[in-house]
DNA sequence: TAATAAACATGACATATGTCATGTTTATGG
DNA sequence: CCATAAACATGACATATGTCATGTTTATTA
């Protein structure tokens, strides 16, 4: 079973694959982190996730049941990735229920969290938004730091318009106003959070 | 196993469950539309998933591995819900991987939806949504009409905001403008498609 | 390290959508 | 069937966010 996971790199400009891309191989984060995306004719960009290690992908969940990829998988900055033969993988979970629950979890949660993100985009403001996106990259990226928390990823300004759907202008005024309220500091290569409470505050003010 | 499924009937003003209610059962729609909707303190609401006959819920996924429903379930019109206790479920998944790789795939193509709809909110217009939501129904809910395409289902102008992030008096607004068009009409009890290609070109429109 | 591209910044203005108010029509339940 | 509430409609206006333009700063990579 083991022996049918293989270990592939990639870098910044890479695609690990692109929107209808057959979907011949599961996927499993390992190192670095990896952004979901989905594009339109017209160029536009949203970012559904970002994935980190341990996170499947199955990010376009048609990967199990579908023939082809519904977005594509970028890496942000190196990553490696582990991949298995579709049908490997199901075969293993049908042999093994423990793994199928978990997998059944893993998707659940994930449901979940797709669709708290369709109520925020639904009901709060941009500026709501990119708060709550920095709080929670706080929690699941951060390092600790004499002045706040540091983000170990690269997110330009561009990145978290496409994460929490506005455009980069937009980004960067509530980036340049944040930064003025000492919430945050710094650019993609080292963002810091300086004010985790005053975000939040933010995030879920009326 | 089937024993253990039981089945009860809600009108329109009942809820099937309320966000924040423990996750005791499993349920599946019978007959009936439900939909799955969160809301916010200030009352605002978003509706996320509309859930016809054969549908899981699990429409929060947290049934299976959270404490508390992340969201509500409410009946559109009279519905008949079969439910089964969590536990259960779980043993009866774990027993039948068949049964438990189908759950793999269902979750999976929600996961996508949910994801498609993310897109939809972050890059189109408010009238592309609702387009695109009226074709959606065509589809899923409507029956062949003289003059085009009945919607089985009754969606106030309250229900179509909700589903697609905007307010009530931009959906009558747009829906005005789609009478108008000779698109659609009718009201919640009695909506009609009437022109089932232009909605669609509308949808899509850049 | 120099050359080039990417990222960040900000102003001026356009516009889609929200908000609030008011009235009419339609449906619902006692 | 009548009374009441819900749904639909539309105007006037506010505002959040988008668009386009231009310039500076910071990072890449040849």
């Amino acid at each position: 079973m083991l022996q049918e996971l293989t270990e592939t790199r990639y870098g910044k400009h890479d695609y690990i694959f692109r929107e209808g891309d057959p979907t011949e191989y599961f996927h499993i984060v390992k190192e670095g982190t990896v952004k979901c995306v989905k594009s339109t004719p017209e160029g536009k960009e949203c970012t559904l996730k970002m994935l980190m290690p341990g996170d499947l992908f199955c990010c376009d969940a048609a990967a199990f049941d579908g023939a082809s990829h519904p977005g594509s998988a970028q890496p942000m900055g190196d990553v490696s990735i582990l991949r298995m033969k579709k049908k490997s993988y199901f075969e293993m979970l049908r042999r093994n229920p423990d793994a199928a629950m978990e997998v059944i979890k893993y998707l659940g949660n994930r449901l979940n969290e797709a669709q708290e993100k369709t109520k925020d985009l639904a009901l709060d403001r941009a500026d709501q938004r990119l708060a709550s996106l920095l709080v929670d990259l706080a929690a699941r990226n951060g390092i600790p730091d004499p002045n706040g928390i540091r983000l170990t990823v690269r997110m330009t300004r561009e990145d978290m318009a496409n994460m929490v759907g506005i455009t980069t202008e937009t980004a960067i005024r509530i980036m340049s106003r944040f930064k003025r309220d000492r919430l945050v500091s710094g650019t993609a290569n080292r963002l810091l959070i300086r004010d985790l409470k005053g975000l939040k505050a933010l995030a879920s003010a009326s």
